[in-house]
DNA sequence: CACACCTGGGAGAGCGCTCTCTGAGTGTGT
DNA sequence: ACACACTCAGAGAGCGCTCTCCCAGGTGTG
């Protein structure tokens, strides 16, 4: 069992000895059997066994030129950078919020469970400065991984276009700012904020307002056109707003302003779960129940929505079913390379709890 | 630019032609420069920006029979599997709860962080079954990783012993269930507990009750014990107790049935901070306030922490810094494979916010 | 009965890199 | 003056695998 400790792992020189075959012979049984006779297979696989023969990965990367891995990067912006940056609120002591982040967490989690019924596995890259960027390219045309499955945040982000011009393989979670001709997966974000209005509008509120998320997101600006197109339709003209960056405490000091300017606000929709729980604090502390004084509503139903009183009702992302079909895409593309990009959107849906 | 899609990418032999070199000479600029005239490094390094060369990892790999990159294996039991499971509490619908746990996520931080100074990064897998536990031995011997960090969570897990027996080198995130030649870093569990007891008692505590974890794990079992021992020395010779599973829900479940076993609960150590959010969560229902009732010491200093009101005092794990030091320990065995293995014990330190 | 055709298996040429071995050139010591 | 070390660059042998030939033997056809 541990040849490998012992003096270099048994080659296919090895099995074939064994099965008294030659190398090309165990190759063929090894990989997609193609013309071998039943009896021969047979000796081949008993010589494996024998021999405890594990195929060198990288030996066979050399000559296929694929190395049956791709990378998962998470791309967005840090300290050290420009753009719309929070300063670390109270949930940043963490370091690295990046990877820190649940949403971070349900997305790895559809993409090892997709690809691991290839017996594939992600290779983890975090993109958070223009050298970690350069790095993220220059491991990627090493031929490290075949692909790259990237999550990006921010608008500004270059590594979309970077990858796609350095012809590798991609996949995106979340529509592309600027027009790159890449395959993506994403969410109807608009018809979330819809449905948002729509369920605030249902439980009669007449003051309807919202905190945002970053609105240099793509995502935050979709869910908020789609939440003011929904209640413009319902007869409100004019939505306050407030501006968070997706932090609790954003949240709490998004809220907390709304509150002071319009305070007759009865019904709220919040970008994600996170700010969300954020406001309920505020109006805890203000003395204003939930929903009756104001109904809230999330967006996201990630484990703060449940772990809220009263538990949030939020708009559902089923980031984990978005991160498998990203994951199918990129697959799809390294086995025909030629065909077309592809994009394909999710439908949010309301769950329904206590806070709406 | 895009050599690469262009028609295989340049070759050492290409950089060669191109500096009026030989191949062996490139190498040598390329990876540690051992005696190589400065006057000709400038002309294989012109050479290579000229031809755009990258080398090939594969390549490289096959001769030095180094991956350059390590796998990051999470481990857990799974619905298929025996063993001490939550049936799926609330926070469950997300599937996968191994990755989603923002355990995993502090932990990946700071391997990635660590890593990548050495232009490395992980390969993320997931053993919660047996066949994936097969799949990630498998994927070590083919030489795709050079070793294994390794964080498992339950004492039934025979991963460790698996791995160690297969001469994989690897390092674990919290000391083997049972004894195993091999690194790994921990928290000093009980010396938590001990922060967790002394502090109830300086806040004039007398009726001091504990929601522990999952008694299968040796993390809940040392926390429990510190406690009990640092309140024995403080005169309390019995502590109540109720087992919980690390989930909120559990936790809401546990504080319930210890309050109803025990009203005069005025002080409440509970295991982690998922589960003191629940005990939160039930002590306002029953109309308890904290900390002037109730006084809760929550664990790990997790987002969940602050995001709770009021905010949680908690015993802190610093699990960023133990995952780097658990990167730069396989690095180290990496680098001199004959060492004898190490173990790095990290202290906690107590977080005092609102609840206690 | 000669010819083409198909099937199953072996021989061998690389994939791109590293690294040892060899040898040419340049100083040093006696 | 010669032997000796020492420095630096090239030649070339693989690392373990895949895959394209190519050939032997069996089957079908005119």
């Amino acid at each position: 069992m541990s040849d490998r400790a012992a003096k270099g792992s048994p080659t296919l020189e090895d099995v074939a000895r064994e099965a008294g075959v030659s190398r090309a012979t165990v190759s063929r049984v090894i990989n997609g059997i193609r013309n071998v006779d039943p009896s021969i297979q047979d000796a081949v696989r008993q010589a494996v066994a024998a021999t405890g023969y594990v195929p060198n990965r990288a030996a066979r990367s050399l000559v296929t030129r694929r190395a049956d891995t791709v990378a998962l990067v998470v791309s967005g912006a840090s300290a050290d950078e420009g753009g719309a940056e929070d300063g670390g609120g109270p949930e940043a002591p963490l370091g690295g919020r990046l990877l820190a982040d649940p949403f971070f967490g349900r997305i790895s989690t559809g993409v090892v469970d997709w690809l691991r019924r290839r017996a594939m596995h992600p290779v983890l890259m975090l993109a958070d400065s223009a050298d970690a960027r350069k790095q993220v390219v220059s491991y990627l045309r090493q031929g490290h991984a075949d692909g790259a499955l990237l999550v990006s945040i921010h608008a500004a982000d270059p590594l979309p276009e970077t990858l796609v011009a350095a012809g590798v393989p991609c996949v995106l979670f979340a529509r592309p700012p600027r027009p790159v001709p890449v395959s993506y997966v994403d969410l109807a974000h608009r018809d979330g904020g819809r449905l948002a209005a729509d369920h605030l509008v249902a439980r009669g509120r007449q003051h309807i307002a919202s905190v945002t998320g970053p609105l240099d997101v793509l995502a935050s600006q979709d869910r908020l056109a789609g939440f003011r197109d929904a209640l413009a339709r319902h007869g409100h003209p004019y939505v306050p707003c407030e501006e968070g960056n997706f932090t609790l405490e954003s949240g709490e000091r998004a809220t907390s302003a709304l509150l002071d300017r319009h305070p007759e606000v009865d019904g709220l929709f919040v970008a994600n779960d996170l700010m969300a729980q954020g406001a309920l604090h505020v109006l805890r502390e203000r003395g204003r129940s939930v929903p009756g004084d104001v109904a809230v509503v999330g967006f996201d139903d990630s484990s703060a929505a449940l772990s809220c009183r009263p538990a949030l009702t939020t708009v559902r992302q089923p980031i984990e079913e978005m991160a498998a079909e990203m994951t199918r895409l990129l697959l799809d593309r390294l086995d025909q390379p030629g065909a077309r990009p592809t994009s394909v959107i999710f439908e949010p849906t309301l769950v329904r709890r206590q806070s709406a």
